[in-house]
DNA sequence: TAGATTGTTAATCGATTAACAATC
DNA sequence: TAGATTGTTAATCGATTAACAATC
């Protein structure tokens, strides 16, 4: 699936939320099209390719189509993820509600630091990062959220795919080296703001030369 | 300029910093297509439409690339910027460095708290949110960042658009209302996360059913 | 019933790849 | 020179839109 699409689905259950929130109990094709940016049919292919169905004259059942993207992006069940890099931002992650959202559950908090160690974020004890491996292990965790320094990223991956595991969420701006098989997401905070230092200079280009071009 | 091409952009310029760092001084259109998961040719049509020449035999030229990608980018220039919420997120995001490699220069903090206010973050003060507006009209600062709880981001984000804020870096997950010409970058890091889920339960399903499908 | 909206096929559009003469 | 690589045009491919019969 290309990664346009997936950012679809995405924002459908965005918006989905929203209009719930709003009381109402179906929506149109076109509904979602218009606040998404993209043309009806492209919605109703989007939503037939995954098998939900709705009514002439009344459009889809909200409640039916969160569940099926819900269920299409695996986000209902708990699949449980270990944080390594207490850091501030290791801290803002651990105390966002983002992690049941997306279908996972933080269940360990790892940190090398020996003044953090010991304590506790969100009510989940920091571990020693020194017994990460055994504790991955016996947990069976498959998923891991990197917020290190660029530096130390690398050798914690390494560590951490040797314990089982086979999935990142990496926060490092480094490219990983992992196994085949072996997932990376890149979170590239910096990529964002490269975007909008893009977006500023051509809205202001644009608005110098005028509307007519 | 369609969204993938702009990342496009932005992963050369992250390939050719690190090729860079390993001595290179040229680098071929197949080289950087390789790497970015596309042909040569259409790396050589990005290129050719940023006016970038390259030679044949030799290739392109990596300083030339990188200051023209970045002047495409307009990461060269300075543009102040104010970050608003100074928790855990905040934090991260001043402590980064991200501002300078991505065209900005963050020169005012802003909270509520009056824990925080008067302290400072990276040499930066942190200033009363109340004296927001004057700071940032007497400044002329038009950019902003705001690390800020979704419940109170859209009246930040007015007052900050009264202020004369012309854009926003926004971490809160809401779609922020904005008048025409306002620019929001929304950093979904939620989004990041479901689209990991995805990507491991597309994996599982994948190699459950065996690699010849 | 009448008509708004779906589900799906065909048409369009734009992005990507292929091809190849030009050239260093 | 010979040949690797560019710059650019044409071909392909896939995503998006348009169209419309089916239907609630």
């Amino acid at each position: 699936m290309h990664r346009e699409t997936l950012q679809r689905y995405m924002n459908y259950l965005l918006l989905l939320t929203k209009l719930k929130s709003e009381g109402r109990a179906t929506v149109t094709s076109d509904e979602l099209a218009v606040r998404e940016g993209v043309t009806g049919s492209r919605v109703r292919q989007d939503l037939s390719a995954l098998r939900i169905l709705g009514k002439p004259r009344q459009g889809y059942r909200i409640a039916d189509l969160e569940i099926l993207i819900s269920s299409m992006l695996d986000i209902l069940s708990a699949k449980p993820v270990a944080l390594v890099g207490i850091g501030n931002l290791g801290r803002a992650l651990v105390l966002s509600d983002i992690w049941s959202h997306a279908g996972f559950d933080l269940v360990a908090l790892f940190d090398a630091d020996p003044a953090v160690i010991g304590t506790a974020v969100a009510g989940i004890p920091v571990r020693d990062a020194a017994t990460m491996e055994r504790f991955i292990q016996e947990q069976g965790i498959e998923s891991a959220c990197l917020a290190l320094p660029a530096d130390k990223a690398q050798a914690v991956a390494d560590r951490l795919v040797n314990a089982g595991v086979r999935a990142f969420w990496n926060f490092a701006l480094i490219d990983l080296d992992v196994p085949a098989g072996i997932i990376v997401e890149n979170q590239r905070l910096e990529q964002g703001l490269m975007a909008l230092s893009f977006r500023i200079a051509k809205r202001n280009s644009d608005q110098a030369r005028g509307p007519q071009d």
